[in-house]
DNA sequence: GGGCTGACTGACG
DNA sequence: ACGTCAGCCAGCC
């Protein structure tokens, strides 16, 4: 079902476990795309509901620009509601939290 | 059919 | 560690 990179994105993202963040170029290199990131945040910029959208950031594990920062704390505390903690400048911590789509293994787990 | 825009990334100063 | 420049891909005018 190639409707397209969209909808690959969509079923990525859509296998990424709560307590887990990703970011768009991980997202990105997943489908195939390994500079296609910012066609990974058109992709969510079209906002599909029942996607967990707000488990996507950038590289540096903090909260896209997207939005207003009312939305950006609001990714943030469903986050923060899955599990996953910010750092003092409210930076995610990838290398524990970031989600990895070729992990084969299994302890995975923080 | 051509050109601009964009929820990004990585490199350079 | 932070600011700026260039690149790549798909959708929209």
């Amino acid at each position: 079902m190639d409707d397209g990179v969209f909808a690959r994105i969509y079923a990525l993202l859509a296998t990424v476990p709560p307590g887990r963040v990703v970011s768009y170029g991980e997202l990105a290199r997943g489908i195939g795309m390994r500079q296609g990131a910012r066609v990974v945040g058109w992709a969510m910029r079209s906002c599909p509901e029942g996607l967990p959208w707000h488990r996507v950031v950038n590289a540096r594990g903090e909260i896209s620009r997207r939005a207003t920062e009312e939305h950006e704390e609001l990714q943030r505390a469903m986050l923060e509601d899955e599990g996953v903690t910010f750092g003092a400048h409210g930076r995610i911590d990838m290398h524990t939290f970031g989600w990895r789509f070729d992990t084969t293994d299994s302890g995975n787990n923080s």
